[in-house]
Parts: C-alpha cells; structure tokens; sequence
RNA sequence: GCCGAUGUAGCUCAGCCGGCAGAGCAACUGAUUCGUAAUCAGUAGGUCGCCAGUUCGAUUCUGGCCAUCGGCUCCA
C-alpha cells in the first residue's frame, strides 16, 4: 500500500512507506537539493533523514529560511562541543541552542578557556566537518539516556533529564562521529554542509541562568550559509562598532564617565549637553501642548516617606541614603512621591482630573557593577517623567493619549519599537483585585487601540503591571525607553481622593510614564541610530565656518556674528591649514553643514555650504542659508 | 554581584626572559597663504590604574582594591 504525500503547492505523491523526508523532497523537486537542511513533517521541524510511513503533509526547509538557518546554527553549535570536548578532555557539555545572530555553547571545565583557544577549537571543527560525519538521530528511554550520559560524566545531561516531565518516557540523542550530544533536534543530515562559521567570544553563565547555580563558560560563535554571508556579517559587527556611542561620545566630545568621579556617572560637555538641552526643550513644549503640568521635586526626601510608599521595603537594594541632624533621608530612585504630596495638598474635585504632572526628574539608583554600560546603563539619570491622577474611567483615554504621544516622539526620530505588557512580579504589594484591575486597564487600552503586544509575565514594576515600548538599536539590542504603568496603590497608601459628582470621595488611579525613558539612556541609542551624524535640528554645531585663506578671516568673522544672533549653532574653524584638512576635520565631527569662505564668497557676500554627504549647495547669500536651517529644524529634519 | 579579559602620553596602541619609557594622531612653535577628506619641519608631553609585597632593582612577578570591555543575573 503505498503512502500519499503532500506538498505545500498541493502537489501529491504516492510512494513506498519508509521513504525518507529527504528522498520524498527531492522526488517533489525532481532533483536532490543541495539547500535542503531538514523537512517539516506534518508542520512539525525533523531531519531529512526521518521516515515517513503514513500519508503526511509535507514540506522542506532550506538553509535561506530563518528556521534553516537557526538549524544550521544548532547543528555547529553540537560541532563545536564535539571539538571542545576534543580538544579539552574532561569538558563537560551543558546546552547549546542557536540564538539571534549565531549560536553558543556552554562547557564545565577546570581551565579557563580564552580568545587564543579559538584557533585550536576552529581548526578541530575544520576537521569535524571535513569528515562530514552524519548527524544520526537515536531515541530510547529516559533510564537508558541517563545510563548514558553518566557513563560518560555528562552530569548536567542527566540534571536535564530527570528534569523531564514526568509524562515523557523516551529521550532522542543526536551523534555525529563519536560525539553525542542530548538533543531535542532536528540537525541538518551531515557536518560536511557547514560552509562558513566563526568563533567570537568567551563569557561566563550562569548554569541555567541562575546566580544562585554554578558559573559555566560560554562560547559564542556565529555561522551562515555560505562565506559571504559571514564576511557580511562580521562586518556589519565592524560597523556596529564604529558606531558605539561610547566611541562616538570620546570622538565626538559629548560626555565622559570618569574613574575619579565614580562609574556610572555621567559629565556632559558642552557638546552633549547642548544636545540634551535641545531634546528636553522640546519635550517640555510638547508636553505642555498635551495639558501636562510642569512640576519639580527634591533630591531627597525623609525615610519614613519611602518606607509608606513602599520603596524602602521593596527597593531599598537599589537607594542611596544619607544622613543629616541625625535625620535619614532616601536620595530619590523615583519621581512619584514629590508628586503624590502635590496631589494632596488641597481637595480635588473631579472636574480637576485627570490631573497631569511632568517633571525631567533626576534618579539616583544603585546598580550592580558589572551592569554598567556606558550611557545606556547608568546611576544617576533624568527622567522624561510624569504621573496622571485620573478617575478610573478616564484610565482608557490617557494610556491612548500617551501611547499617542510615544508614536509621535518616536516618529520624530525615526525608531521603529516593540510593545510589551508585564504583569504581576513576585516581589509586589497591592492587592489581587488592584492588580488585575490595572493589567486588565492596560490590557484593554491596547487591545483598544489596535496595538500588537507581547506578554512579559512577572515583569512589572512592584508597584503595579506596565506596558513597555522597546527599541532596537544599531547593535540590535532592545531598549526600554517608554513606559507606561498602571498603580492603583500607591495612591491607597497616601490616601489620596477627590470628590465625586455624587459629593462623596473617591480614589484616584494613577499612571506612571515616561516617553523618551532616561534621557542619557536615549541619547545613547540616538548617537548609535545616527552613527553621530545628528539631523540639523539636533546636532549641537550645526554648521562650522572655513576659511580659504587667512585674508578671508575678517569676512568670516561678520558671517558668524550673523549667524549666532539669529541662533544658528555655528563653529569658526579659521587655522591656518589648507581647506583639504579643514574639510576633513568637519566631516570626522560630522557637522551638517560646512560653509567655505573664499575671495568669491567675499566679494558676493555669501557663503558657500557643502553638506556632510560632499554635496555642494553653490553661492548662496547668509540670510538665504539661516532660511534653510530654520526650515531643516521647524520639519525636525 | 558573578565569570573571563584589559588598564602605558589628550586619543589609538607597541614595549620579549625584571635593568634609564616608544610610535602615529592631537597639542605647541616656526615656515607655508593654499578652493572641497590629512602641507612641511621642529618642540613639549608619562605616578606605566591605585595600594602593598618579593627583589640590589618592578611598567614587567605576586596579592588586594578601583575602573573598563565581553557576557550572566538584574534594570530606565
């Protein structure tokens, strides 16, 4: 009796029971095909090598394919524990899945493995895959696999094992040559089909990932298809790396973080703190365009204050405290309790609400060493911060108006985010009818507006469920910035209320918010998503004055008073170099516009811009030129 | 906080087995007066992260601390 299969382009075919996913494949395409990794059996990933005895729905996964890729990795990552185990006897595997960009593995071994054992490795891989050793699949029960794996000292194996639901009776193994390796699979049919990888990195790992567990050493390496697609990639890496805020702030002259002031601490220069300043002005008017109030609170405020909203007890790890009169006082790590005291300091009726207090509030918290990441991770920083006290009805429209706002700011910069909504932590006060009365809220709001999310469960804050928008950086990493969360306790703890239409008081809800999130952290990603090259309406110089020759130095000098006095952002570079190096110069600054200024511009009283991109825009008179800017930065360009 | 690597001039980095500290760029001085990505010559610049120890002698070896980098854990 033969079997039907059934390909995604309908395609049917009768065969023998007992073909291979693989053979069927190439029956389907006429041809063996050199791109195939594995098969999807009935929807489901397995290897070419997988037997088909019933009718199945078939289709093929190719090395071009996410999912193929992701395979490939899986299957040098098993390469690379094999030559690690080669190389260093006594190694013992732990896991090793395919992540984003490559793959890792994670070894117990009594030696520290370092940078320099790469090549050693590398070259035991080469000679893996030039045996092109099959990836053979095995299945047999628990009890066996543990036998297994204890046999050969794998002990974290058999931890994975027993580990199991108890519900699962059978296990299934993956051996290419005499490595075996516990595997869920599928794995591409041999190690001769790995064309191009590279081993990049060492760290340690928390066994699975538990500070409280064993630290493991973790490889990291990156494969592809074929050579080119990992030349590309390692030099997006390169370039990555010319991007690095941290670099760019050093070159740039934007900030330090100094040893002698303490790490995680930030000095703005002039440069960046320009910056800054132009990005909270316009925060500050766009708030106010929204019906946010202005509002400042102190830097730090008595204990017993943080001990009735809840943070002494549940965020103390990361405060600061001092001492004066014998009087402790917590040095703020949030904005909210300043705000919650003007709240309260008269009646409110709900014709007040929702009431809307923004403050470019500065946070001190202490994080852990090793955490610290040049702006993006810091212990002092500034928050674009705000708290809305609004009826419990009036929760829908808010979150709108600020899930609004967070678009439009991050049009304005051009991010592209992720939206995700976290839920009750372990370690929270409030009580289960608040907490779920608040995710629901915010739950609604988003389903309300059409907004796609993902759920972070126990992620919140400790004091109620957030909705979170991530954005990605030059280096593709995440970044929370915005933030919205729903509290209905703190306001429960400063008991606060206004009066209702019916005369009797109520509890407000409130809404903690920021839009850019910490503002050294967003200039951080904004210096990475612009590679330092800020749009006319951000960058701190925003054009710079060069001189031909130093006769022209007088001429020049009257075009920069112009400038300045209509608030152009302009640099005078008149040293006596030739203009080649003054160009070059400007453009390692990044500076939008260079102005040239020679005997023509002189005698027809102009200016002569070339763009940062060598584009020259000709003769053109000052005023014609301060027109353009103004432009380029009323069109936030 | 944990694992590993690193810390030398303003910046980027050399410096072997312990014996007077080196380059390029930047800075400064002079010459040059030059039209769209580096003009030439000269001068100056250092607590070799900090503190101990070993040694006749430590940038080099050992220990502790601080910081940075890559991760883990945690987070705006």
């Amino acid at each position: 009796m033969d079997i039907k299969i059934i390909f995604p382009d309908k395609k049917e075919l009768a065969v023998k029971p007992g073909i291979t996913a693989g053979k069927a494949i190439s029956l389907w395409y006429n041809k063996a095909l050199d791109s195939a990794v594995a098969a999807k059996v009935n929807g489901k990933p397995a290897d070419l090598t997988y037997t088909l005895n019933e009718d199945t729905a078939l289709d093929i996964i190719e090395i071009s394919s996410d999912e193929g890729l992701s395979i490939l990795r899986h299957s040098i990552s098993h390469v690379m524990a094999h030559a690690v185990q080669d190389v260093f006897a006594g190694a013992k595997v732990s896991i090793g899945p395919s992540i984003e960009d490559g793959f890792y593995y994670d070894f117990e071994y009594a030696e520290k493995f370092t940078n320099d054992d790469f090549p050693k490795i590398e070259k035991r891989m080469r000679e893996i895959i030039a045996a092109d050793y099959p990836f053979i699949r095995e299945e047999m029960t628990r009890q066996k696999a543990v036998k297994l794996f204890a046999g050969r000292g794998e002990d974290y194996k058999v931890e994975l094992i027993n580990d199991l639901p108890t519900d699962v009776s059978t296990v299934s193994i993956y051996k290419d040559g005499d490595y075996i390796d516990l595997c869920r699979g599928p794995h591409i049919p041999s190690t001769g089909k790995i064309k191009a990888f590279k081993l990049l990195s060492v760290a340690g790992a928390y066994w699975r990932g538990d500070e409280k567990n064993k630290m493991l050493q973790r490889i990291y390496g990156t494969g592809f298809a074929d050579e080119q697609a990992l030349n590309d990639h390692l030099n997006l890496l390169e370039e990555a790396k010319k991007r690095d805020h941290r670099r760019l702030g050093k070159e740039l002259d934007l900030f330090q973080i100094n040893d002698e002031a303490g790490a995680g601490l930030v000095i703005f220069h002039p440069k960046g703190m320009l910056l800054r300043y132009i990005i909270e002005d316009w925060e500050r008017k766009e708030h106010l365009k929204r019906g946010y109030d202005m509002v400042m609170g102190p830097q730090i405020l008595k204990i017993d204050l943080w001990k009735k909203s809840g943070h002494f007890e549940h965020y103390r790890d990361n405060m600061y405290f001092t001492e004066i009169d014998e009087q402790v006082y917590g040095i703020k790590p949030m904005n909210c309790l300043a705000h919650m005291l003007i709240y309260k300091s008269k009646i409110r009726s709900y014709r007040d609400l929702p009431l809307r207090y923004f403050e470019l509030g500065t946070v001190h918290r202490h994080e852990k060493t090793g955490v610290l990441h040049g702006l993006l991770r810091v212990r002092q920083f500034t928050q674009d911060d705000a708290h809305i006290l609004c009826m419990p009805e009036q929760l829908n429209s808010e979150i709108r108006a600020i899930a609004d706002f967070v678009n439009y700011a991050m049009g304005i910069f051009g991010f592209e985010y992720e939206v995700e909504l976290s839920t009750r932590p372990q370690n929270s006060i409030g009580t289960d009818e608040d907490w779920a009365l608040a995710t629901k809220a915010l739950e609604n709001a988003l389903k309300d507006n059409k907004i796609n999310y993902k759920v972070n469960e126990g992620d919140g804050a400790f004091y109620g469920p957030k909705i979170d928008f991530k954005l990605k950086d030059a280096l593709k990493r995440k970044w929370q910035c915005a933030t919205i969360q729903c509290d209905f306790t703190l306001p429960e703890r400063f008991d606060l209320n206004y009066i209702g239409v019916d005369g009797e008081k109520h509890r407000p809800v409130m809404l903690h918010r920021v839009i850019l999130g910490a503002i050294e952290r967003f200039i951080g990603v904004l210096i990475e998503h612009y590679a330092g090259a800020f749009p006319v309406w951000l960058s701190p110089t925003q054009c710079i004055l060069l001189t031909v020759t130093d006769k022209h130095i007088n001429y020049a000098e009257t075009v920069y008073e112009k400038l300045i006095a209509d608030g152009i952002r302009c640099e005078k570079f008149f040293d006596n170099e030739k203009l080649g190096y003054k160009i070059r110069q400007a453009q390692m600054q990044k500076i939008p516009y260079m102005l040239v200024i020679g005997d023509k511009e002189m005698e027809g009283q102009t200016v002569a811009p070339r763009t940062r991109d060598g584009q020259n825009l000709g003769a053109i008179s000052v005023q014609k030129f301060i027109a353009l800017i103004n432009e380029m930065c009323e069109k936030k360009k």
